[in-house]
DNA sequence: CCAGCCCCCTGTCGGC
DNA sequence: TGCCGACAGGGGGCTG
């Protein structure tokens, strides 16, 4: 569930307590969720780099190290907090990789459906190089969004959760910014007129930036990394409101399936 | 390029 | 009440 809003508040709230810190080694509890190497290799590779840096690519949280990237993507239930070595935290139950920093302190990653994933690799790039670009960053102009959909077809809103069309966006984002665009999510992607297209590229990043203004959404599992919520799902207009009124013309908001996944719209004032 | 499907997982929920 | 199957979902991988 987290989407660029959230995993933008996990980095936020991570930042000042592993940016300048070492690790010190790692436990593995579930080996499949790291990549490449086996959960020795990990620890020992790890062990002994410093925090550099904590940002943001698309959903996946980087930590750039003395030496190399930890690139650490939750999917759909990952967690990442830190804490004492004696936790108490709802979390711990999940917990499925426990890496140990220099003050004392531990960072922990967990994830109830274990479809996260921890990369350990010499350059961040051979992760992320493939994603599509940020869709907050100032370079991504309108002309670069117009660009990018040029001779694209099918559905606009698999598209737009395409993470090598846009970074960033999942699900959520993706209904949300429809709707404010009024643009139904099947709608073909070569068949936006100039006017939807500019309205999309805006309000795209209007609902990314409200996100992170609200904290992120917090529906099921996300918590920032201090374990409280963020409150962005308050103001969602379509999205887990299916058979509500739509906020704008009343009609009964939508929820059908587009490409394997679940999705929210207003069958009278998205066309 | 695109659509469809499987897979990875486990908690929750609806049906019987 | 208890069991069981369906479902949810990001993204990689595969096929057509």
């Amino acid at each position: 569930m987290p989407e660029l809003p959230e995993v933008e508040m996990v980095v936020r709230g991570l930042r000042p307590d592993v940016v300048g810190r070492t690790f010190t080694g790692a436990v593995i509890h579930w080996e499949r969720q790291i990549a490449p190497l086996s959960a020795g290799a990990f620890s020992e590779r790890i062990s002994g780099q410093h925090v550099d840096r904590l940002s943001r690519r698309g959903k996946y949280v980087v930590f750039t190290l003395s030496r190399d990237s930890l690139l650490v993507h939750l999917k759909m239930t990952g967690r990442l907090y830190v804490s004492l070595p004696d936790r108490q935290d709802d979390a711990d139950r999940w917990v499925r990789a426990v890496l140990g920093m220099d003050d004392g302190r531990e960072l922990c990653f967990s994830d109830l459906r274990k479809f996260g994933r921890l990369h350990l690799v010499e350059h961040a790039e051979e992760v992320t190089g493939n994603l599509g670009p940020e869709p907050l960053a100032e370079t991504f102009t309108l002309d670069v969004f117009r660009a990018l959909l040029d001779h694209r077809k099918g559905a606009i809103k698999p598209l737009l959760m395409n993470q090598t069309f846009i970074a960033g966006i999942g699900n959520i984002y993706a209904d949300e910014s429809l709707w404010l665009a009024g643009i139904a999510p099947r709608r073909g992607a070569d068949t936006l007129k100039p006017g939807e297209t500019e309205k999309l590229y805006e309000t795209i990043r209007q609902v990314l930036q409200q996100g992170i203004e609200h904290e992120g959404a917090s529906i099921n599992w996300y918590r920032k990394p201090d374990g409280s919520t963020g409150t962005y799902q308050e103001r969602f207009f379509v999205y887990d409101r299916a058979g509500q009124p739509c906020p704008r013309c009343e009609a009964i908001i939508q929820k059908t399936r587009i490409a394997q996944r679940g999705t929210h719209y207003c069958p009278s004032c998205q066309v």
